[in-house]
RNA sequence: GCGCCCUUAGCUCAGUCGGAUAGAGCAACAGCCUUCUAAGCUGUGGGUCGGUGGUUCGAAUCCACCAGGGCGCGCCA
């Protein structure tokens, strides 16, 4: 039986309904929904079944409301059911229907919330994917932390979840960054060039100048001496030296990626390398297949709506046939020289997905990639034969903000904010929780005082107290009731029918609204769900807590009422259980106490 | 100019595949510490959901157009 009282609610009224309305269609039905009320006056849950199937049924929803309520009057777990507005189902339970979700959360533990959903369908999950020529910031942060958090989500959901990183490691962009090393390496040899006189040699220019290729050109060093160097330790010709200094520096900058997403509590399953696919011929054979489609020919672009580049002119180039799958216009896969473009090695990275095995894909990109989107997809639609799906989690600017000031620069890397500084500075639990406190396809600021503010304004202190405060809680009772086991097993069996203040039906009644939370935020991709329940849930138990302010009687230990107490204690077990179920998702540790 | 994303209270943001009187924190104001941690809690005031039309029994949510902000725009990855 389902965790989820709504889903299995919604069971009984579509049981009751089908005998209202014996030939109601299958999409109707679908459409039929058990939700938590917003207003509490309405009672626990409603239905909008009467609604959604009048027209099919051909009767007024007020009447079908009316059947319903009669029907659904006589289950034993509702204690009322009301006809509302224009056809809603008012339904308030017996508090022992939700009293009695608390003994399968104790059981359950971090699992509650776990869901069939899935059904064990594969998916992979692609975020950072950073490429490998230097130090990761904070833009690739959010998207770290959102694709992480977004594939435990799936997860949870019951999907069979990889998670992976793909290495941008071929063509130009790595070839600039040997250049880079290779200046950092003249130097540490003694080169008597200046950096201008070597930049003026470079193709297409010095583009990297961070110091963080000072100690893999020390590296290199060390290990060749100055051997790579030309005579009089100038340029020695590319073909004695290029390709070793880009594979060195580029397994360099991904030990440090790595390093950095550990940090983060970042680690993918799964590293794939460009140059890889390329040197297996996987590029090769997905452009051939797509060619053996016909979705590949030569031609010639008009040019951007609107906005015609003054360097444009008319070019033939080899185009794939993107607009048959809905994109706005055909794409390039070669560059003049013969060489694949980028996109055209993505393709082929991601047919490979779709080879290993993965009906669904999801990628987690930033949002200068917005414009690539479309293209992904029509590209996935095509190598799939339509098959697979690609969904697209775009991750807008963080602007990280101290003193209600922008912070653009960094001590290291001199130009930006490296994730590194970030992770001193706030911690990695201040850093992944802040960052899920938005949708993702919204711009955030990321404000650097209140990440470590312990106030309520900061939701990853004010989850963690709440979580603290029930474990303090735990702690006390285990000194006032030593005889007494409370582990969760021991708490799953005892007498709940003292839990019934308001206040613990609130609590109650949001422990059993998460299972529902967890499949809408996976089946929207929309992992900052997680972090709102939360904070929804910190707030209702500091509630529940405060009130032993007001009414000593209300606190959760009475020394001399142990049948209360117990009960109060599964309540707080299962409230740090389902605190613990959360953030595991979003990976934040569960503190046990503040200091 | 074209495409995508965003616009909700003074500020930062939620809003469950369209649902009932749009919610929270901060800021403002008024209260609560001989206590299982006051790092918290309670209450008050504050919104034409950017604008105008449309679809619908019902729109912050869907569609069209307009305004403002962001990102991108043929051989960069």
């Amino acid at each position: 039986m389902s965790q989820d009282i709504y889903a299995r609610m919604r069971e009984t009224v579509l049981d009751a309904l089908r005998t209202l309305a014996p030939d109601l269609p299958d999409d109707i039905a679908a459409r039929v929904e058990v939700t938590p009320t917003r207003d509490p006056a309405h009672g626990d849950m409603a239905t909008n079944a009467a609604l959604v199937s009048a027209k099919a049924a051909r009767q007024a929803p007020a009447k079908i409301a009316a059947g319903l309520v009669a029907a659904l009057s006589l289950r034993p777990e509702v204690a009322e059911a009301a006809a509302a507005g224009p056809g809603f189902v008012n339904l308030r339970l017996d508090p022992a229907a939700f009293r009695d979700l608390l003994p399968g959360i104790l059981l359950a533990g971090e699992q509650y919330g776990d869901s069939p959903l899935g059904r064990g369908a594969r998916v992979n999950v692609e975020y950072v994917s950073a490429n490998p020529t230097g130090p990761m910031h904070i833009g690739h942060c959010r998207g770290a932390v959102v694709g992480d958090a977004l594939a435990n989500l799936l997860a949870k959901a019951g999907f069979d979840v990889t998670k992976e990183y793909y290495i941008n490691d071929a063509g130009n962009q790595v070839a600039a960054l040997a250049w880079a090393t290779y200046w950092r390496y003249l130097q540490a040899v003694g080169t008597s060039l200046t950096e201008d006189e070597y930049a003026a040699q470079v193709p297409g220019g010095l583009q990297y100048r961070g110091d963080y290729l000072i100690p893999p050109a020390q590296e290199l060093l060390r290990l060749h001496g100055d051997s790579l160097a030309g005579p009089g330790k100038g340029i020695a010709p590319v073909e004695q030296w290029l390709d070793l200094v880009r594979d060195f520096t580029i397994d360099a900058m991904m030990r440090q990626v790595r390093d950095d997403l550990a940090l983060l509590g970042v680690n993918q399953a799964v590293f794939s390398s460009e140059r890889a696919l390329v040197a297996t011929g996987v590029v090769d054979r997905v452009i051939a297949g797509l060619e053996a489609d016909g979705l590949i020919y030569q031609g010639v672009l008009e040019p951007p709506k609107g906005k015609t580049p003054d360097d444009w002119e008319p070019r033939e180039q080899t185009l794939f046939r993107a607009t048959q799958f809905g994109d706005d216009v055909d794409r390039p896969l070669r560059k003049s020289d013969g060489s694949n473009t980028y996109f055209a090695n993505d393709i082929a990275y991601h047919a490979d997905k779709v080879l290993r095995g993965f009906p669904t894909l999801i990628d987690v990109w930033g949002a200068d990639h917005g414009g690539y989107v479309s293209r992904m997809k029509s590209a996935v639609k095509a190598v799939s034969g339509g098959k697979a799906t690609l969904d697209i989690v775009l991750c807008q600017i963080v602007h990280i903000m101290r003193g209600g000031e922008p912070v653009r620069m960094s001590k290291r890397a001199g130009t930006f904010v490296t994730l590194r500084d970030l992770l001193e500075e706030v911690g990695r639990d201040a850093v992944r929780f802040t960052m899920l406190t938005r949708k993702s396809d919204a711009q955030m600021e990321f404000d650097l005082d209140q990440a470590v503010a312990q106030t309520r304004e900061n939701p990853v202190f004010y989850v963690q107290y709440a979580h603290a405060r029930c474990r303090s809680v735990l702690r006390s009772a285990a000194n006032s009731f030593p005889a007494q086991a409370l582990t969760p097993a021991e708490l799953a069996t005892v007498s709940l029918d003292s839990l019934t203040a308001e206040a613990d039906l609130v609590l109650m009644r949001r422990l059993a609204s998460w299972p529902r939370t967890v499949e809408a935020a996976a089946i929207a991709r929309e992992p900052h769900r997680i972090a709102f329940f939360l904070y929804d849930l910190a707030a209702d138990f500091h509630m529940l807590w405060n009130r032993g302010r007001d009414d000593a009687e209300l606190r959760f230990i009475q020394a001399d009422r142990p049948a209360e107490t117990l009960a109060r204690l599964a309540l707080v077990a299962a409230t740090a259980a389902t605190i613990r179920s959360g953030l595991a998702v979003m990976g934040v540790t569960p503190v046990e106490e503040m200091r």
